[in-house]
DNA sequence: GTCTATAGAAGGATAGAC
DNA sequence: GTCTATCCTTCTATAGAC
């Protein structure tokens, strides 16, 4: 007789794997993707080391499932604060990139996960498409930019990849060996933005 | 009675790993890290797989070593551009934006594995640092301009991670995927020192 | 003759095809 | 699920330099 997993199976399999992608994204948010073994992403979620194989198929998988989570968080943030209604397409592009570093800032572990430390090629792949989606956001705004006279013509596609490059490389080095003294957070998100619509070509004394 | 190396044999030796990496350089820039395995590294190189390990401990230090050779080639050739004597600081900016496009866009493949192509943590690791040179020599110039009194009032430091991340993102993906139809380089090439010149703060219309 | 670099094949592991 | 193919690495025998 074949064994059928009962509905009760099943949710507490998919509560187990969703703790453990939970856990193991604090993990590498707190020790980066070299130090998260198995066995310490597998001790946060308090099961065994071997167990993690139930869910999934190698430490590879994992790792592209925890990126994958975060990253998409991160985009979907971006993409509500974009998309408002709320402003002119130059403001709503200055909130965004505030909203990107504020984050950043605010877990910076994982900021740095998801835009430079160093992972397997796996991860490297998602992160080209992570870039990628945030290409596409920046993207938008600037054409409506562009559109509403607001911004000066220019290709939005590269503008787009730039601000991308440009607000990630700012947010790695802080994060990563760090400067001394270390920066004001507050006055590294207004320098950023500044930089960001100065990029952009907004006009310096674009009013509210 | 102990052996000793005669001089023929060391330079020998040396050309061997030397033509190693040139070949291996190559055989990455053509078909990137994931495809270039320790054997069509050694075919390309004319040796066999096995002997590759004479002059590399692993082929992950061998990939590093690539790298490391590869990156300060670009390095070097940007100082340069950027320490020039001749020129306004804004001027060796705009140079340094483009002879760092140029040489990406004239050997793709390079540009891309050094700059985003999934690679191994120890290439990562590297790459982390080729970036930060980045940082350091922008950060000069921008000084220089500053001081100049050319560029406004600024954090160069900052500036000098934002032009990195943004000529680098910028130049990812042309590279990688390509958009259809494919950019002219000529028109990226100048939208490309607009965009880091208007992200530096010059003037639009300064002039020779 | 002695010592080493190289070639070539074997080992052990892993990923992809069927 | 099995089987093949390929990958990195190690091992051994050979050829060549001194």
């Amino acid at each position: 007789m074949a064994y059928r997993k009962t509905a009760a199976e099943v949710r507490r399999l998919e509560a187990a794997r969703e703790r453990l992608v939970e856990c193991a994204t604090q993990v590498v948010a707190e020790v980066g993707w070299a130090q998260a073994s198995v066995t310490a992403v597998a001790d946060a979620a308090g099961i065994a080391a071997g167990s993690v194989y139930q869910h999934f198929p190698s430490k590879a998988a994992l790792a592209v499932e925890v990126f994958r989570r975060a990253a998409s968080r991160e985009v979907d943030v971006l993409a509500e604060v974009l998309r408002s209604t709320d402003g002119s397409p130059v403001q709503r592009l200055a909130r965004g990139v505030q909203v990107f570093a504020r984050r950043a800032l605010e877990n910076r572990g994982l900021a740095h996960a998801l835009l430079a430390a160093p992972a397997e090629p796996s991860v490297g792949a998602e992160r080209l498409d992570f870039r990628r989606r945030y290409h596409a956001l920046f993207a938008e705004v600037v054409r409506e930019g562009i559109d509403a006279g607001l911004l000066p013509r220019q290709d939005g596609q590269v503008t787009a990849a730039a601000l991308t490059g440009a607000v990630g490389e700012v947010l790695v080095d802080p994060l990563g060996a760090g400067r001394t003294p270390a920066p004001d957070p507050e006055d590294l998100l207004a320098e950023l933005t500044a930089l960001a619509l100065r990029c952009a070509g907004a006009r310096p004394e674009s009013p509210p």
